[in-house]
This record gives structure tokens, sequence and C-alpha cells, in this order.
DNA sequence: CAGCATCCTCTAGGATACTG
DNA sequence: CAGTATCCTAGAGGATGCTG
């Protein structure tokens, strides 16, 4: 066992799901990968189902750990923008192979998400 | 919005954690990716916390969908093992990226992981 | 040994309304 | 626009005991 900040790993594996587990944290940082910068309107818009609990609560999670930064664009109207840190982009590897083999599984299945991209907005 | 088998996902990244989403099925198939074959008990002990009932579970999901296969040694005592289906294997290169991620990390908090492993058994 | 069946807990996550 | 504050619930996950 591994022990971390008061918190206990079984593995290396482990260790990186402390970051990256959850249902939301993989597709906020994947939509970041692969939009660069975003709103948060725009990401919340961008993954139907997310209450604003929950994309707010990840993305503070998110800063914390040091995987997203926030840069403050504006005060009045009140606009900032997302984007993956250093750390966070050390992890692109992965969700460009998960997306990949979301995209190669559903070729499988007789659905191409590239060409029909626009079918699934 | 990508329809498959009755529900509902966002993109291919949401597709992929159909598959391997939850707090225990990356650390069974990457247990498996490490040490090939085991029996549920090997499992069960490797996976610190788990409980039955999720050992199971997972297992049984997981080879509903194909990424991992039972074999049947013998039948008194029952005797099985686990291993990583074809399917199961073509998600190797994530199994192996998490677990590098992890080390790394570990490493920049100052724990060898690989060098002092026998330590956290 | 390899696993169900039960019952239970708890928290991740959701709905809604409100604020700077 | 970019969030917070509350309240609430489903279901993921856990504990325990039993079976072929």
């Amino acid at each position: 066992m591994i022990q971390l900040n008061n918190k206990t790993y079984t593995c290396p594996v482990d260790v990186t799901l402390g970051f990256i587990g959850g249902k939301w944290k993989l597709l906020i940082l994947s939509h970041l990968h692969q939009f660069d910068r975003k709103s948060y309107s725009e990401i919340r818009d961008n993954l139907p189902g997310i209450s604003e609990k929950m994309l707010s609560q990840q993305l503070k999670e998110l800063e914390r750990d040091q995987l997203v930064e926030k840069k403050i664009l504006a005060l009045k109207p009140y606009r900032v923008e997302y984007f993956l840190s250093v750390q966070g982009k050390s992890l692109s590897p992965l969700y460009a192979f998960v997306s990949e083999w979301g995209i190669k599984y559903l070729k499988e299945q007789g659905i191409d998400y590239l060409k029909d991209q626009h079918l699934y907005k």
C-alpha cells in the first residue's frame, strides 16, 4: 500500500485514478484537450447531462490537482477560460487513446463517428 | 449524441468509459495485464479493499463486455483462471500508460515505487 | 475454491433556485 | 456569464453469511 497525502493507494494505477476517476473528469479533460480553451458555459454545453454543481465541483478539483488552469478574461461581464496545465497535458496520450479506442469500437458496431459527427451534436 | 445498445453516449470517450468506468474495472484489468492469468482469490488478494460482491460483479460485466475471459481449470476442487481477451488486450497501452503516469507522479513526490515495491505489499 | 444472496450505507451525483 | 447554496435521491459499493 502506498501512502500519499493522507490517502492510501493500492498501486500506481490507483494513484492515477485518484486524479481522473469519477464520472466526469476524463470527459472534461478530453474536451479541453480537443478544444484547447473553453469557457464555463462552453464546457457545460458540450457535456450533455452534467449539472452545474458537478461541473464547477469537478473543475475546482482539477484546478486543485493542477491538471487544469483558469484564466480570468474580464470582470464585467465576468469571463473566464479553462485550459489544460502542463501536468494536464502530460495525460494527452491518454485522452487520445481513449477517444481513438471509442471511435474504433463504434466503427466495429457500424457507426462511423468521424464521418457522422455532425449528426451527434 | 450516440445511440448504442439502448444507451446514450456524448462522445467516443464516453463510449470507452462505459467499458472501463467505475471504481474497480481498470484496476482489475491492469492487474490481469500485469500478471497474465489469475484465479479469483489471487485477484481479490491483490486488490485490497474490494468486496467479493464487487469483484464477482465486475468480473461478470467484464466477461459480458468481452474484455476478460474465464477458463475453468477443474471442477473439484473448483478452479478457474481469468485473463484478458483479445479485446481486453487492445486496451494494453492504456493500462501501461496509466501505471507509468502513476509511477512518474509518485517519483515526483519522492516515492520510488519500483525500487520500494516490496514495501507496498 | 469460487462465488451468490441479502441487506445496508453512504456519497457521488442531480434538481432547483439564487447571486456577484 | 459564471458560478453557489440547498436539498435530495439513486445506485454504486460494502459487510456478512451461505452454497456447490
